[in-house]
DNA sequence: TGGCTGTAAATTTTT
DNA sequence: TTTACAGCCA
């Protein structure tokens, strides 16, 4: 089960995006409402009030888990707009993702009980692209440059490589990509990169790729994300005087979540907060050392360590007050963190009065199923005691841990959200619409017009793209151009003359309409007239066929609400996050411990502590000690999320893809305090997760699994009698016609035949 | 060209 | 287990 069910909603959120209407609110934390004017410091600890008017010179607000952070920073900028030390515009404001910058932008606006203009507050790239838009020419670069997202990048690059006769089997192409990315996060240019920067990969020839690539992206006037950075930084170092220019604009830089900054990002901060005169720069960076997760993204712990020798004179401020979890929460937190050694050292201290609380509950379970059946009866017996859905969370190390708890949630009947996964632009349709819209907008963005050329079928093939391809290459044309050459001379033959003649007549029609009647009936049209959408309408297979058109006809209804076709696609490249989160809907999260940083639940469930997957195996042979500890503050971080509860769990034997893996308990749970621990015994209810339904479970031996070692479990299979009425959450009812194992054929009254797992279904007659 | 079939591989993912 | 992709044949 996917999230398709969801994606209206997720659509939902595009038009809210352009107006900036959501956001999470730490009840605590908030500011109260239609507080008056210079009533903005009330309520401030002694901590806070003066990390809000601590204003001139650089500053770092060391910001423990739940101490206040977001408020702080809001507080402080609303402050600088209200003492009149500076206009809005002469603000720079800095975050990582969108939803900050939303968060903030509305905070902001509720302190001075009206909406802020003229800001300059947004992520790292989206003040970039902004800054770039301005100054791309200096780089022989176009202003209407293009954005790329990851799957561009990866197709642009495969193709470099197939053209240089690279077997991408020895040296696979996402990780030449990851190489080049981490190049571009740490400012390197191609010719920056020597000999020593590049050894371990390709036998030293990624750098000549790199250069390949970047003069492929020159040519189509297009940048990736690292891009948007990279040109800005070369930009400042070449002309001072752009830079100057921005010297003389920003009085305050405010930056968030700097722990997570890698070394472009701090480069271009420094570049910007560095003026040629004695005065310090009015620098403020807010972030927590002990929650710095995304290393593996380049970022670089390191910049929050010398925070103080790159900014002499910085004063530093902790916030240390916790006004979210218990005070065992909180001391079972410290407790593991304190096994880091790499860090600025903070405690975090219960900010308010109250019960020490409940003992964080340790479980174990004999195998990752059960794992997910005492998850979900817990939820339900918490929910009986009146806690609602939404209060509560599962925070999974990786992916594949999904599925049981989807699952054993399933079955039991509890309303949950998966966040994260799949985001909402990186859906297929989303996509190939934006594909489409670029190829109108920009006849020259060959990526875009290479991805739905034969989307739908118009029978283009490998081999005809690769002749259009050289073709193009050998004119230096774009592919748009160089087709409509080809057919006017009727160099193609056969069905595909015929459908690609229609197809590029399908692009003049809506450009014709752009002009007249705006853009968005032409792109309605395009999507219409090219059968992109017919395609999706006519395709029977699929069960989410309808959902596609759902979001597409969402997509276009978000268009409505930009200015321009230009804009839009701006805003999709730069903004289109996955905020999915809606705290209003009663259910219960499942979601990654990345994913969770920033938000909180009254209970918080983290399963899979067990060595090998938390810490991360993987990690640990990659990053050895500093892996190690960027596990121990994912750890942090989970606790952290607890408002009241907590419950670890592991599994003595757990299926990972095909085979059962028997693991031990992650040294993690040996690090929490004894005395803030309750371990529970292994609970075995065997049926109470099924009720009084028609489940039964075979004892079939697990003779195709070698799992001598998994005497406590039985491989469970769920058997459904031929015949029997069965009830989907989705498809409603329907009767079971065949039975592979756990795969039914269903035939539903609504919905038709489908392939469904046995576990999604509940017994109904 | 495109559909079928077998094989290898499988973290985290703010933009 | 699922998924992506290369190789094969109609």
């Amino acid at each position: 089960m996917t999230l398709a069910t969801n994606s209206p909603d997720l659509l939902l959120a595009i038009r809210n995006r352009a107006h900036y209407t959501r956001g999470v609110s730490d009840d605590l934390l908030s500011p109260r409402p239609s507080t008056p004017a210079h009533d903005h410091l009330a309520g401030l600890n002694e901590e806070q009030r003066l990390a809000v008017e601590t204003t001139e010179g650089p500053l770092l607000i060391l910001a423990g888990a739940g101490t206040g952070k977001t408020r702080v920073l809001t507080t402080r900028f609303a402050h600088i707009l209200l003492e009149g030390l500076a206009w809005p515009e002469q603000i720079l404001a800095v975050t990582f993702t969108n939803k900050a910058a939303r968060e903030m932008r509305e905070r902001v606006s509720a302190i001075l009980e009206k909406p802020v203009e003229g800001l300059w507050l947004g992520t790292f790239h989206s003040l970039c692209a902004r800054m770039l838009r301005q100054h791309a020419p200096r780089l022989g670069l176009d202003r209407q440059f293009t954005i790329l997202d990851a799957d561009d990048q990866l197709r642009l690059l495969k193709q470099i490589m197939v053209a240089e006769k690279i077997d991408l089997k020895s040296a696979p192409p996402p990780q030449l990509l990851h190489h080049i990315q981490l190049w571009k996060d740490r400012a390197l240019l191609p010719e920056d990169i020597t000999a020593a920067h590049d050894v371990d990969f390709m036998n030293g020839r990624a750098r000549h790729f790199y250069a390949l690539y970047q003069t492929r992206l020159k040519e189509l006037s297009a940048c990736d994300f690292g891009d948007l950075m990279l040109h800005m930084v070369t930009i400042f170092r070449r002309y001072p005087e752009v830079l100057t220019q921005y010297h003389r604009r920003f009085r305050y830089i405010l930056v968030d979540e700097y722990q997570d900054t890698n070394t472009i990002q701090y480069l271009w901060l420094r570049l910007l907060a560095k003026r040629d005169t004695q005065q310090p720069a009015n620098i403020a960076c807010v972030g927590d050392d002990d929650q710095s997760i995304y290393s593996w993204r380049g970022a670089e712990i390191a910049n929050i360590l010398r925070f103080e020798k790159d900014f002499p004179g910085a004063k530093v401020i902790r916030l240390e007050r916790n006004y979210r979890s218990t005070p065992r929460i909180l001391s079972a937190a410290s407790g593991v963190i304190a096994h880091n050694e790499g860090r600025m050292g903070k405690t975090l201290r219960p900010g308010l009065e109250g019960e020490e609380g409940e003992r964080i509950s340790v479980i174990n379970t004999p195998d990752s199923d059960d794992e997910a059946r005492v998850v979900a009866e817990t939820i339900r017996s918490l929910h009986g005691k009146n806690q609602s859905y939404g209060d509560m969370a599962i925070l999974i190390r990786a992916g594949f841990q999904t599925r049981p708890f989807e699952e054993s949630l399933m079955r039991s009947g509890i309303p949950y959200q998966v966040i994260g996964g799949m985001r909402f632009y990186e859906r297929a349709e989303i996509r190939d619409g934006t594909a489409y819209m670029r190829a109108l907008a920009h006849p020259a963005d060959d990526l875009a017009f290479e991805r739905i050329i034969n989307v739908p079928k118009r029978g283009v093939g490998n081999i005809a793209l690769s002749k259009l391809r050289q073709n193009a290459r050998d004119r230096q044309l774009p592919l748009q151009a160089t087709l409509q050459e080809q057919l006017a001379q009727g160099m193609i033959k056969g069905k595909a003359a015929a459908t690609l003649s229609e197809f590029m007549a399908c692009f003049d029609r809506a450009r014709e309409t752009l002009a007249k009647q705006g853009h968005v009936v032409a792109v309605e049209q395009l999507l219409e007239e090219s059968g992109y959408l017919t395609m999706w309408r006519e395709d029977q297979r699929s069960v989410e066929a309808a959902g596609r058109l759902d979001n597409l006809r969402e997509m276009l209804r978000a268009i409505g609400e930009f200015a321009t076709l230009e804009e839009f696609l701006e805003h999709i490249a730069l903004v289109m996050d996955s905020d999915q989160l809606q705290n209003d809907t009663n259910r219960v999260s499942l979601m990654t411990l990345h994913a969770a940083k920033g938000l909180e639940f009254k209970t918080v469930f983290l399963p899979g502590w067990e060595e090998g997957l938390f810490p991360s195996q993987r990690s640990l042979d990659e990053g050895g000690q500093a892996a190690l500890e960027e596990e121990r503050r994912l750890a942090y971080v989970g606790l952290t999320r607890a408002r009241e509860r907590a419950f670890i769990l592991h599994a003595t034997s757990r299926r990972i893809y095909a085979n059962w893996q028997d693991s031990i308990p992650s040294r993690f749970i040996d690090e929490l305090p004894d005395e803030h621990v309750h371990v529970s015994e292994p609970t075995r209810k065997q049926n109470a997760a099924f009720g009084k339904s028609f489940w039964r479970r075979s004892q079939s031996s697990p003779a195709s699994t070698t799992s001598f070692s998994r005497p406590l479990s039985v491989k469970k299979q769920i058997i459904v009698p031929l015949g029997a009425t069965v009830k989907h959450s989705r498809f409603g009812e329907g009767v079971v016609l065949k039975a592979d194992g756990e795969r039914l054929t269903v035939n539903f009254e609504e919905a038709g035949m489908k392939t469904i797992m046995a576990n999604f279904v509940e017994v109904v007659s």
